[in-house]
DNA sequence: TGATATATGTTATGGTATATCATAACAAGT
DNA sequence: ACTTGTTATGATATACCATAACATATATCA
């Protein structure tokens, strides 16, 4: 699967068609998508620049919406508890997930200039980190990828 | 490689070792190994649980060291900028580098039971990610996987 | 309806990290 | 000796990220 994020596309669209894949998804597994959470959702939608939690109640507010951090949180972990959004740690900041249909290991290609995100899918089930695990008995239940550099509208551009 | 640190061994050695190997590579880089940077890798190397910076912090302030943050954060930069610890980003806390002789991508098994780490090697250049990056024309520069799970320790004994 | 669970509002606080400015220590050039 | 460059420390303040705790409201279902 290719990642998104460093390709135009149409935000609009996009946007839509995943919101409407969301809301699904609640439907059928008796989730409540509120409307604090499903604009939260919309505003990670909007960029693919993760967004930190206080960035993200900024907008809130800027709409009316309470805005004390617990609402961003919330709904926040909300999403990525329920897979249609991501956190990504090195960043402490959010992303919404490129992928909210299938289970993954996500894979998070980080430009360090634009700061832009792009979502892949790692395969780490063949990879020697599966080895190591299983040699060592470890089992695992949740993993991430995340991996810094410079994307191709970066690359060149600047250092 | 194996992961360390589900399996009892020789601390004292482990340590020692340890900071013999950092001690001759900073020698062969022209890096200055002083003696708050030692000490914060020793403190780090006598647990394979990750440790905050707080928790670091409270270590020198014991010993008589100077205990602003910063103290600790400059320490930790140099060993993490080095490679001779990593951050581990789920846990906003620091390991020693099991692996400090060479260079490569941590892979962290994270116990979410008992919090201890082991280290192991990911190999993403044979991972779907490497793929995804190369289709997108993104230069991976840095990269860590970060899986959480229950240790072998811990698995049975709690759920 | 009433009981239970889930979601939201609000205040306060805890935990993590860095910016900033000042100083010390030492090496190297003039 | 004097200046300059560089690296490491000391110290204060503040920015930024995240959650605890408790009250109130809304949904869901027996």
């Amino acid at each position: 699967m290719q990642p998104i994020g460093f390709k135009s596309h149409d935000h609009g669209t996009c946007i839509a068609h995943s919101v409407t894949s969301v809301q699904k998804q609640c439907a059928e597994r008796g989730l409540q998508l509120t409307h604090v959470r499903q604009r939260v959702l919309e505003i990670l939608l909007a960029k693919h620049q993760a967004m930190g939690a206080y960035d993200i109640l900024a907008v809130l507010k800027a709409e009316g919406f309470s805005a004390q951090p617990p609402v961003a949180y919330r709904a926040l972990n909300f999403l990525v508890g329920n897979g249609f959004a991501h956190k990504i740690e090195r960043l402490n900041a959010f992303v919404a997930c490129s992928h909210p249909s299938s289970e993954h290991v996500p894979a998070f290609l980080i430009c360090r200039v634009c700061e832009n995100v792009a979502e892949g899918i790692a395969n780490l089930s063949e990879d020697t980190v599966a080895a190591s695990a299983r040699d060592a008995g470890f089992i695992i239940e949740r993993a991430v990828v995340e991996a810094e550099g410079v994307c191709p509208n970066c690359d060149g551009a600047q250092p």
